[in-house]
DNA sequence: GGCCCACATCGAAGTTCGTCCATGCTTGCG
DNA sequence: CGCAAGCATGGACGAACTTCGATGTGGGCC
């Protein structure tokens, strides 16, 4: 698993100090795969014109809360295909499904929204960094 | 003529007054597809596992800027995969490319970032609005 | 000039995604 | 019980995506 077929060029290229001249490299800590998977996880479930419309939708809803039943004509989708996008944005823990009588309403979880939010700060390092 | 199918369907949902049951809808201004679609553009290129560690390493690198040689080894895939998923990123305003030398520096756009950020806010209606 | 290195592009294979129509499931009502 | 309404699911199709090996391109270096 380790031993990927690339060794022997990286062991090629490591000899070469003039690499150096390039770039030190980060040399930091890269985000566990893991993690990497269930952020791009949330985020293809906003990567979506659709889906970017639906939750901006809930949004301005009462409490970000809203009935499904009107969204295929505000949308201007079919009825299975939006139950196909609330399910991505469900499954992705966007929004929350609550049954009330016959209908299904939908309301934005912003907690969801914060993770990602968080994600995007990316703090930068190096520039005018020299805090303490 | 009177015949027709979806007349007696919308004549009937619509003088069914129940139908205020369920919600009264969002009655709010829909973002437009087109705007729906760029910052969809935007979150695509943001929805990849390869892609999220790639700018968490280039963030983390002196300046948000690093050189692309060591990034094959340092992400585990091959050169043309990365050369792959910095264009995207770069098509999508995410990072500037630079060429210094033999080597090629890319560099994240906070702008970009925080256009995202911006979307994600999300500013609910109703309930406690509890600014500042 | 000729070679080497870093990176970009091409072409291909396998996978995922968005959308629709047709159909199934659950709830409320007569 | 049986029907209708609202929503979910299955199947299908075309489009887009990820990844790779092979090849092209352009800038340093001897």
């Amino acid at each position: 698993m380790w031993a990927y077929p690339g060794v022997m060029a990286h062991l090629q290229q490591s000899m070469v100090s003039r690499v150096d001249e390039c770039c030190a490299g980060a040399d930091c800590e890269l985000m566990a795969k893991e993690q990497a998977e269930d952020l791009a996880g949330v985020l293809r479930a906003l990567a979506d014109p659709t889906r970017v419309r639906l939750l901006q939708y809930l949004a301005e809803s009462e409490s970000g809360t809203a009935c499904a039943c009107h969204l295929p004509h505000a949308l201007g989708i079919t009825q299975p295909t939006l139950s196909h996008h609330l399910r991505k944005l469900h499954g992705a823990g966007l929004v929350e499904r609550e049954r009330r009588g016959r209908w299904v309403h939908y309301t934005v979880r912003p907690e969801a929204l914060s993770q990602v939010r968080a994600f995007l700060e990316l703090p930068m390092r190096g520039e005018a960094e020299r805090c303490c």
